[in-house]
DNA sequence: TATTGTTATACTCTATAACTATA
DNA sequence: TATAGTTATAGAGTATAACAATA
């Protein structure tokens, strides 16, 4: 294949997986924004399963430390986490999750499930397929 | 399947996307790191393949106006584009590449054919498939 | 000495609004 | 009146560096 087709394939194509995954990243804006949380506090919250360590949190969030305490202030606020002692360590602070926090974190995991756009627009098969290609690509 | 398998998928399949654009992105910026131009006006150069308004430019970039101003200034700095006054219309610039631009760009546009992840890591059916699934998820 | 979380500050990227010169 | 590009300014998001408490 010519330099320049490869070129404009290459092009088409990473420009339609950048597209992807800003949609998704909308979208999921979007459900924040239905239920009521700042975005950047819905992220948080996915992550926050189980307890963690403020810097475990940026580390999931790929960020500094820094960072992380006024979204954990405005978390606060909100009364979605508590900043818990933890038991060994009295350095560490860890971001639990209030019972309010918990249940914004169930309907945000509902409404992902239902309206993420990789589950809208694929069926259980192409979803296999498309995880495969991905980790091709994660992998390389 | 259940809510927390799909949410679970949801978020698996959606976070590789978010990667393998980053990848993408990554891997971009370190081309027009290694050809020594500054990501952004890297960008705006592949864009221009042949001579466009500036408001066209910010329309393509996605990004208000008021921002190409100085992206054309460096890139004008530079050397890679000229501000030609356009034939009809005397409000208008056209951004042209220079020579310099011009072969700054086939060095990316090489590179990027060479590089980009989803080249390196995918056969032509891969792609295929890839950019079939990418079009259902984008026109959902 | 190294690490957790905090604070103050600064930086990057980008947009808004007001302006000018044309149309 | 509307549009192309410019300018000055402001905001969001995030990082850096220095610090206190603890390990």
């Amino acid at each position: 294949m010519s330099v320049d087709k490869r070129l404009a394939e290459a092009r088409q194509l990473s420009q339609m997986l950048l597209d992807a995954a800003e949609l998704s990243k909308n979208r999921f804006a979007q459900i924040a924004e239905e239920i009521g949380v700042p975005v950047h506090l819905a992220r948080a919250i996915c992550l926050l399963e189980t307890a963690a360590p403020m810097t475990e949190l940026a580390s999931k969030l790929a960020c500094d430390k820094s960072y992380i305490t006024p979204l954990a202030d405005q978390m606060e606020k909100l009364g979605l986490v508590d900043r818990v002692a933890d038991a060994k360590d009295r350095r560490i602070k860890l971001l639990e999750l209030t019972a309010k926090g918990r249940l914004v974190r169930e309907r945000l995991g509902e409404r992902v499930a239902q309206l993420s756009p990789v589950m809208v627009s694929l069926n259980a098969s192409e979803r296999a397929h498309l995880e495969k290609m991905l980790m091709q690509i994660l992998n390389a």
